[in-house]
DNA sequence: GAGATATGGTCTCATAAATAGACCGACTAT
DNA sequence: ATAGTCGGTCTATTTATGAGACCATATCTC
């Protein structure tokens, strides 16, 4: 994995991030709202563990269901084909079949999806430059966890 | 990329962004290396479901234990617990105990997770804006499933 | 023709993670 | 006395995830 880092951006935040920030603290817990909570509703979908990097794997060009296995390795048929599924009836991601010999599908990113990608590259920046950071914390930690 | 809809702002992927996308869908699929990989290191933490919520919580100001139960409502202790130890062992978030008679606790985000907030904050606001396409794209989906 | 390979999945079963909620010891207010 | 607050821990149950067998069809190899 490349590494773009170069120096800790701790970047600031703007003025309508702060406003949602706000407005989503200032809201105190209430449960039976959840479907109502964009933000709830769409971090669950973040929080997916395989959703961002199937994004991110379909970002330069459409794929195959196998070609995007082989491409996040570790993922099982099982979760693939459910996250896929979730991502194709969020609307970020569209399924198309071809009835070849056998029979291939192509998934592509929607402009939906495709916009969801400004903000998670920006998380994934983030996590490249701050990732050394967190690493020698992690170490600090433990080691005095262990005294 | 296109723009289509006037009213949902879909944003544009800068470059250094675009650079970090290309740089992971690059990448094939190793387990292995898992440790190695800053972002599925930093994907894990976001994918913990109530990561996102704590640090949004204490971006106004710190918090003790139970104010950050109360506020977000539907978390368990365990799971509060769990959480704010990893973030203090990232580094985001700071734990300073009070020796009051009823001894308390309390929480803050450090500079590291303030400024993890941009990021996050730009997805929150991506997720408010288009939460909307998304719902419907749902409906429809789900409509045609039952034909 | 037998075997291996590839396609996109589904299905079952085992394991890992999240959740609810009881409990704790020290203290306070009623 | 009784109940409540504080910051947790512990256990048991539900839920999510993972590994991998299986399917029908078709091609390529021996």
């Amino acid at each position: 994995m490349t590494r773009l880092h170069s120096g800790n951006p701790l970047p600031e935040i703007s003025d309508p991030v702060r406003a949602m920030l706000d407005s989503m603290a200032a809201w105190t817990g209430a449960p039976e709202d959840e479907a109502q909570c964009p933000v709830r509703d769409v971090l669950d979908r973040v929080g997916q563990k395989w959703t961002l990097l199937i994004l991110v794997a379909l970002e330069p060009s459409p794929k195959r269901f196998s070609q995007l296995q082989r491409q996040v390795g570790d993922i099982s048929k099982r979760m693939l084909t459910q996250t896929l599924r979730q991502l194709e009836r969020d609307g970020m991601v569209s399924r198309q079949v071809f009835p070849t010999k056998p029979p291939s599908v192509e998934y592509a990113l929607t402009d939906l999806g495709r916009s969801a990608l400004a903000p998670i590259g920006a998380l994934l920046v983030w996590a490249d430059s701050n990732h050394e950071t967190i690493r020698a914390s992690r170490e600090a930690f433990d080691a005095e966890e262990v005294s």
